[in-house]
DNA sequence: TTGTACGCGTTATCAC
DNA sequence: GTGATAACGCGTACAA
């Protein structure tokens, strides 16, 4: 059954090169007992027959499929992709290829594709996706891949697992508690949907020592478009406001909103985000947000697991700290 | 050698369920002619041990990985990561896992990339990316795998593939050309470093028929903050113009250096993008662009692929027109 | 230096 | 309905 494929195997290479399979196996993995007349007769056999070996049979072979699994919620973010683009750059160095598996958002199948992940026989996993459960990171554990994880704080202390900590509060702490005992109008928290556990961490953090007086909650979708409607109406009543995002595109909605309200940013409405990306740029007036490269984080993680592999990673912690920077959507 | 994993296999759970691999087996496939009872109690004692089949194993037997191979030239930008995403959506309620095999924009290696997508057994691939040489393209094909382009025009008509043509030049023609009949300054190209085939061919259709007097090129970097520096040097001296992005984040670097030096958009300096995403709406003033719903594209050419898979595709061509949104950043 | 033979974990074709 | 057994393509002790 299956996809009909014909491809050359080993064994092809062997009889006309008129040598055996062990040969032309020491040949594709450059071992040193070859001689180098037969090394260059099988090497140009395998130019000619265009043999390429077959990664699935070396994997089962070997016990290594030099691939790295990714289990992240979703591709379609700025500062994901960003930490995706470092991860696939170093492993390209390394010699890994990555396969993407993408919970979105879903707890239903987040077993599923866990469960591929372990079918999948990856020499490694990186996690960065905060809405997958403890169960699920054991699961990852029991079946002994070597794991690196990303998100926020950590108290896992296995073998084969690194972690990542990523730490925005530190960089929030100061502005926010500053707002709070400037002014009198209320902060307010932008909840959206599929935002994860690390920003409701975050904002636990930030307002513990807090009177609910301080601050209140606004329900938003994970888009845009929809934010963007979203506040036009609620400017429509509200004049002023100061607004912690989650994310900057979401923000930048806000901020939008505003102007296109013949609102003032940010002397009426100060808009801040906790995740900033190039959004916070580009936008104008540009957005206070917390900065944190996502690159070097991905390449810091596919650093840390190609060390783990091969049993030589001595810092199994790493934190990055965010900084906040202050632009012009907020007044200090 | 490799690394230790102690996986449950078919055997062991054979052996603990008192039957042989070959009911196990039957088991996992949902074939039929199993006991109930004999079923039950192999599905007790493979949740009981916890075990997975080796995905690597099977694909060798049954020659299918249900994995898709989806070359890109890189993953950061926001058209692309939308690409990725309806890709992944559907290969997901198809089943099907994505590899990804990122091409970096660097000649060299891809090679070396096209070659692992071989060598990874994928069940099909799908290309977006048009910096690959026919030449790569051909080895895709000579392997047998199954295909979907992404791109601009095709004139390739193999058995398995499929193709998805992405038409800008359409949609830009009108503007271009109306700009260049309702007055007098040039415009201005860019062209930025990474950008591909598209981008040129699309620009020789809009030239092809106009006086060179009626534009020039300027050569950019592929990142907005440089961009931006070199627009805010430029218009120390300049003071007008009408920009063609590749893509809208470029775009944005152009209008802002230009608000940024107190010009005028579209007053003083007009913009427009080929290739636009959220950045054309959060722009403020918003930019025109020419829009395609790359999530789309990437649902469909997903869809292909497994209907390719099935030798079920019957259009094996699809087109895809951009249309144009003139926005504020453009005078009309 | 090179070849033989076995194992990796699974599916599939036979028998029974 | 169930159980041996031969593939699948490759790596690797071991023997030669």
């Amino acid at each position: 059954m299956g996809i009909y494929k014909e491809r050359v195997t080993i064994y092809e290479v062997a009889k006309n090169a008129g040598v055996s399979l062990a040969t032309v196996s020491r040949v594709i993995n450059n071992q040193s007992n070859v001689t180098p007349e037969t090394k260059r007769r099988v090497e140009e056999t395998i130019a000619r027959l265009g043999y390429k070996p077959n990664a699935l049979a070396q994997g089962l072979a070997t016990n290594r499929t030099t691939n790295i699994g990714i289990v992240i919620p979703d591709v379609n973010y700025v500062h994901i992709s960003n930490l995706l683009s470092g991860m696939i750059d170093i492993g390209k160095i390394y010699g890994y290829q990555t396969t993407l598996f993408v919970t979105k958002h879903s707890k239903q199948d987040t077993e599923d594709v866990i469960a591929k992940l372990v079918t999948s026989h990856v020499d490694g996993a990186i996690v960065f996706d905060d809405e997958l459960l403890s169960s699920h990171i054991d699961t990852i554990i029991n079946y002994k891949i070597p794991l690196i994880l990303i998100g926020g704080k950590f108290d896992i202390f296995e073998e084969k697992v690194g972690t990542i900590s990523l730490n925005y509060t530190g960089a929030l702490k100061n502005v926010i508690t500053r707002r709070i005992e400037s002014d009198d109008y209320k902060i307010s928290f932008l909840h959206s949907t599929n935002e994860g556990k690390m920003i409701q961490t975050i904002e636990s953090a930030l307002v513990k020592d807090l009177d609910e007086s301080h601050f209140d909650t606004i329900v938003v979708s994970d888009s845009y478009h929809e934010t963007y409607y979203q506040f036009v109406d609620y400017f429509k009543k509200n004049k002023k406001g100061f607004f912690v995002c989650p994310r900057d595109s979401l923000a930048c909605a806000i901020s939008n909103a505003a102007l296109d309200k013949g609102l003032r940013v940010p002397e009426d409405v100060e808009v801040l985000s906790v995740i900033g990306t190039k959004y916070s740029l580009v936008s104008r007036p540009t957005i206070s947000s917390c900065e944190l490269d996502m690159y070097e984080v991905g390449s810091i993680a596919m650093r840390m697991i190609t060390k783990l592999l091969k049993e030589e990673l001595k810092e199994k912690t790493y934190n990055f700290d965010a900084v906040f920077n202050s632009r012009a959507s907020t007044k200090e």
